[in-house]
DNA sequence: TCTCCAGTAGACAGATTGGTCTACTCAGGG
DNA sequence: CCCTGAGTAGACCAATCTGTCTACTGGAGA
């Protein structure tokens, strides 16, 4: 019903599984079934359904994030069921965020690499974002400020690690093999909060 | 003189600064200044071409990382300056290895994100290579075997996720923080080697 | 000396790119 | 009843894409 979100959700499907210079605006036509003056109605050009997409993203991504942790006990097992939640995503157990094919958000800045360019920063906006989720989450713990500081970088390493090597490796376990080594790093320094 | 070579040098420095879908051969010619039957005289297709940038990376790239991790005395030094080469790449201060503009690997992964792709599957070779680097210098280490795949797991995971956030945020500081974080773990769980 | 090969410039082909435009339909509200 | 806005199909535009081709040059080895 809604054309613009058909087609924003049409071009996110094609940009996340063969990249975005690689789709035409001819494609996301042809696969949504939509005319061409309606994408310029609703979009001046590429560039800003591009744009679109990653904001839809973005909402999507986070939200199924943020509900994930929610969904056990605040404080160490929230931060363990992060890796659980890659865990899913990687063995594309999660159908509503698609078929696992790494970040878009990293996939969006290797083609649009200049810092100035605004969909390199609206990634970067949305990494910092999730970087907020887990300090929430790590804020739970009740650390001391350079702590919790340090333990939110490590997860994130760890996280953006995990999916680089579950996609350029393909190593589907990396986000298990990423907790283990988490929950050691925590019984060691942190003790078993 | 080599025009093969200078070739593939002007097709990598553009494919990694602006992304390979977004560069036509047109402009590798025009760039390297070389007639386009002299490209395809050597290359029979872009893909090609692309092949052959990817190789010249990752020997490139490999010949620098594994000179650094050689100037240090082995051992927790080379372990620790893997971050101080990242460090300095990040800050493009290693002119033989191009300005910073992420992992040309990761990146070609992004456009090309089948994992059936031949030129994928390269650069999940390139990684592979990468990660038995690493593991030879926590070999020196003496750990236990499981202890020693722990170990370079989280050193490649805090890499890659380094590299990630200082393209993706433009976080040029990545690599000392991964660094710092895993001089203290080093210290409580390994003892200072 | 002759032949071969890597090289040149650049026209050309056919497909595809992002984007514009005309002419039309149809539903809802003033 | 008529106007507006969202929608349709698809022709069209200039530019660019990968790749082919002709006609030519110059140097090195047999």
């Amino acid at each position: 019903m809604d054309k613009q979100e058909e087609l924003v959700r049409t071009a996110f499907q094609l940009f996340y599984s063969r990249g975005i210079h690689a789709v035409g605006v001819n494609l996301v036509l042809a696969e949504s079934g939509i005319a061409k003056k309606t994408l310029y109605h609703h979009f001046p050009s590429k560039e800003h359904l591009i744009g679109a997409t990653i904001q839809y993203r973005d909402r999507n991504y986070r939200a199924w994030l943020a509900s994930r942790l929610e969904q056990v006990s605040a404080g160490k097992a929230a931060i363990l069921e992060l890796f659980n939640a890659l865990d899913d995503w990687f063995h594309d157990r999660v159908p509503e965020i698609d078929h696992f094919n790494g970040c878009f958000f990293i996939n969006a800045c290797a083609e649009f690499g200049d810092r100035d360019n605004a969909i390199h920063q609206a990634c970067a906006g949305h990494k910092a974002d999730v970087t907020a989720l887990i300090r929430q989450h790590v804020d739970e713990l009740s650390l001391s400020e350079e702590l919790t500081n340090e333990l939110t970088n490590l997860i994130v390493l760890l996280k953006e690690g995990a999916i680089s090597m579950a996609h350029v490796r393909g190593n589907r376990n990396a986000a298990m093999e990423a907790k283990d080594i988490l929950e050691n790093i925590l019984r060691d320094r942190v003790g078993d909060v």
